[in-house]
DNA sequence: GGTTGAAATGAACGCGCGTTCAGTTATTCA
DNA sequence: TGAATAACTGAACGCGCGTTCATTTCAACC
């Protein structure tokens, strides 16, 4: 028998989690359970838990796991000497990872309250780390006379909502480009802080 | 006994209904028991049923009384003459009403998922005639010179997806006035539009 | 080819779910 | 006062849930 003794299988692991994720993502964390997660790795429900302890940590990982790849790969990304580079860098950055993952953060935006509260708080705190990233930019312009902004603030979370509203309609087969989509959000992104 | 025979008693409809909003906003549709309802409203869960013939007409009588009342009141707030003044008008209404009900909005667009098909048509219908009176307004100022937009239907859904995105962190007694805040987004819609 | 041990099964556990309905209570009105 | 009816209870229904675990399968290695 193979009871996790403080770890847990490798192997199949990835496949669970990538199940998890899309049925998810489709229709939600409660409302899928382990049995339809198992039946769309091949296997059954018991055999789940050779790799998560249980469903909560099923989706925990999913959250944690996209925020941290999120944050490094925007530091390995950063890039621009002048706020308006830095800033145009970081929208069509987070055009690319978002459009390239949207099932992953349809889940990390829309199964926040299926946390329990230390998850939550810990998936809480790497979003605040992520949105400072622009707000430095943002106040980085506006000190400097490059950006007009009435509250860094708001045009943090204006822009970010903005952005990520883009995975709720973008289609891989629709009617515009990714290279247009990216061109034309820069441009409203840029005009929204006045550069 | 007042088994329902084509219609529901409206007396006590209303508390169901406040009660349902509430923890489906708080916890997800999926998450909320009809017996944690019925616990809202101080009654058995039995007797929800004399209200509401199933949990998913519930959630779809909020979802579809949330979008015709959006509808309407829109219908009613409509003003301005050009195109910059009609969208303006339709940003201080979007942000008053949006702000005035978080908890319907964010059911009405968290909870798409949980619809059934043909219920799930209906929402999304009404949602469309919504985004095609600020569509409207965007081709109206575009083709009249005073906007300058690559995409209308991008510019749509972003200005949408930016002012929406306000109900997800705003609180009533926040750090800044509704006031400041809806003076702030305009004039960011504004410059996103290129007016 | 026999032993090991990881991988997976499948039955079982207690529980809470949405929904039904016969029966009880409270109010209305003749 | 008593009949009619509206409002609600509380027990029950079958079902699927998350999770556990003794048992089986099977590839790897001596």
């Amino acid at each position: 028998m193979a009871r996790k003794i403080g770890s847990y299988a490798q192997t199949t692991g990835p496949q669970v989690k990538a199940a998890a994720l899309k049925l998810f993502a489709q229709s939600g964390y409660a409302a899928v359970s382990m049995r339809q997660i198992a039946s769309e790795v091949g296997m059954q429900a018991g055999a789940l838990y050779l790799y998560t302890p249980d469903k909560q940590t099923l989706l925990f990982d999913l959250m944690r796991e996209h925020m941290e790849d999120l944050l490094a790969a925007w530091a390995a990304a950063k890039q621009g000497a002048s706020p308006p580079e830095r800033l145009e860098a970081f929208t069509r950055f987070h055009i690319r990872y978002h459009l390239d993952r949207t099932d992953l953060v349809f889940i990390a935006y829309m199964e926040l309250r299926n946390l329990e509260p230390d998850n939550f708080a810990v998936i809480q705190s790497l979003r605040a780390r992520y949105e400072q990233e622009l707000e430095r930019i943002l106040r980085d312009g506006n000190s400097g006379g490059l950006f007009k902004i009435a509250d860094a603030r708001l045009s943090t979370m204006a822009i970010i909502a903005m952005l990520t509203g883009m995975t709720s309609w973008y289609r891989e087969d629709g009617r515009l480009s990714r290279d247009r989509i990216e061109r034309i959000y820069w441009n409203m992104v840029r005009r929204t802080v006045g550069a």
